[in-house]
DNA sequence: TAGTGGTCTAGACCACCTG
DNA sequence: AGGTGGTCTAGACCACTAC
C-alpha cells in the first residue's frame, strides 16, 4: 500500500463538495482528525487544505476552522501576451512603428492616474503594431520620468516601450481595465477602420513599490480582437 | 534570533532578481545549498521556490535545477463578479427580467461550441439585468439539457440562470472570451442604446468533467462597462 | 547514473482567534 | 484559555531527467 498524498486528500474533499456531502457554510473536520482518518501526517492534510483555500474553495481561520465557501465569484486567470508574441502566434509578420515622441505635461486624467503633481512633464509615445498589412494595435503611452529617468535617453524607434520597460523594471504590479468604445475619427484613421467602429480598449497601468511607472491606452480593432480567460477547477 | 521563514527565502531570491544579481536564464542554487546558506531546513527553501514557480517567476525541473524565467507574459487575475453583486456594489437596485424561454435546436455555432450533435434541442433563454433604470446586461444563453436535465423544469422567471447553474453545478470549468462589437438594431433596442454603439461582449462557456453545460453571450453597453484585472508581484 | 526537485513523517512551537 | 491552523526541523525515500 502506498502513502496517501496531499492530492488524495484534496480530491476527497472536492468530491465531498461536488456530491453535496459538504455544502457551502459547512465546517470541514480539523487537520488532526482528517490526518487520522486518512492515515497520514497532519502536514499532508495542511497542504491539501491550504491549496483549496488558495483556489477559493474553502476559507481557513485559526480556531474557527475550515469552512466551505459559496461558489459564486471565482477568480479567473488570463494570460496577458506581449503584442509581438500575440501576432507571431497567428503566423503574421510583426512590425513596430513609432508615430510620435515628445516630453510634455500629461493631460489631467493621465496625470492623476499616474499620481503626478501638476506641471510635471512626462514622456509621451504613440506607436503602432502591425500584423502583416493590418494594424493590430494602436498604443498611446505616458511614462513617468521620475521613476524611470533612463527612458529619457532610450530610443523607441526600433523596439516598443513595453518590451523596454519589462527589461528595465521587472516584477512590477500591473492593472488592466478593458472596455469597448467607438473609434474617434483620428483613431479610426490610424487603425485603418471606419469611424465609429467598435474598438477593444485596454488601459494598462504599471507600478513598482507604490510608484506609477507608466500608463498605456491600447486600442484594437473590435472586429478581430479577442481576449480569453479561464477559471480552472482545483486539481 | 528567530528561525528563517520561507517568506525570507522568497524575498531574498526576489530581491536578487530585482537587483539584477539573478538574470533571466540564470540557475538558482540548489535547495540543499540554499538551505545551508540560510541556515534552515530544505523543505523551507522548497516551499519558497515552489511558490515562486507557481507565480511564474522561476521554472523548476528535476536534475536541471531552478532557472529564472523571462518576465514577459505574466498571468493576471481577474474577478468575474456575479451580475447582481456587480450592480449592487454601485448602489443601484438590481432587477432581473426574463424576456424569452424556449426549447429549440441551437444554431450551428452554438451547437458546435457546446459539442452537441445536429438535431439535438437545448434550452434557450433571453434575459435582461437592470441597474436602476438602465440596462446593465443583455443575456443570450443556451443550456445543454443532456448535462443539466433538471433545467427543463426550472423556473427562470424570478432568478437568473447563472445563479441557478452555480448552485446546481459547483466547481465547473469556465472559459471567458471578451470582445468589442457594434450593436445590431435588435441588440441596441433591448440595451436602450443607439444602433452601432460599441458593446462589450463576454462569451462564457462552462464545462464539467469535459461536458459542456452552457454557453452565454453577455452584452454590456460599452459606454459604462469596465472589466479590471491585475498582476500582483509575488509576496 | 547521479543529481535535483517532490513529497511524506513525526514531533514541536507558536500565533491567532473564538467561545 | 484552549483549540485550530501555520510553520519549521531533521531525516528519509522516491521520481524524474540531464549528462
Amino acid at each position: 500500500m502506498s502513502r496517501t498524498s496531499y492530492l488524495d486528500v484534496k480530491a476527497a474533499i472536492l468530491e465531498q463538495i461536488r456530491s453535496g456531502a459538504l455544502r457551502p457554510g459547512d465546517t470541514v473536520p480539523g487537520e488532526e482528525r482528517l490526518a487520522g482518518e486518512f492515515g497520514c501526517a497532519r502536514v499532508t492534510v495542511n497542504r491539501a487544505l491550504r491549496e483549496l483555500a488558495e483556489a477559493g474553495v474553502v476559507e481557513r481561520r485559526r480556531k474557527a476552522g475550515t469552512r466551505v465557501l459559496d461558489p459564486t465569484p471565482r477568480d479567473a486567470e488570463m494570460e496577458i501576451p506581449s503584442v509581438r508574441a500575440e501576432i507571431e502566434a497567428t503566423g503574421n509578420p510583426y512590425r513596430y512603428e513609432l508615430l510620435a515622441r515628445q516630453i510634455a505635461p500629461p493631460p489631467r486624467p493621465v496625470r492623476e492616474g499616474l499620481g503626478l503633481i501638476p506641471g510635471i512633464r512626462a514622456l509621451h509615445l504613440t506607436c503602432r503594431h502591425w500584423a502583416g498589412a493590418c494594424v493590430h494595435q494602436l498604443e498611446d503611452r505616458w511614462i513617468n520620468l521620475d521613476v524611470v529617468p533612463t527612458a529619457r535617453a532610450a530610443d523607441f524607434r526600433a523596439h516598443g516601450p513595453n518590451d523596454w520597460l519589462i527589461q528595465a523594471m521587472p516584477l512590477s504590479r500591473v492593472e488592466h481595465v478593458f472596455s469597448a468604445q467607438n473609434a474617434t475619427g483620428e483613431e479610426a484613421e490610424l487603425l485603418q477602420i471606419e469611424p465609429g467602429a467598435a474598438i477593444f480598449v485596454t488601459e494598462r497601468r504599471t507600478w513598482i513599490e507604490g510608484r506609477a511607472i507608466t500608463r498605456a491606452r491600447l486600442m484594437h480593432p473590435g472586429a478581430t480582437h479577442r481576449l480569453a480567460a479561464r477559471t480552472l477547477p482545483p486539481i
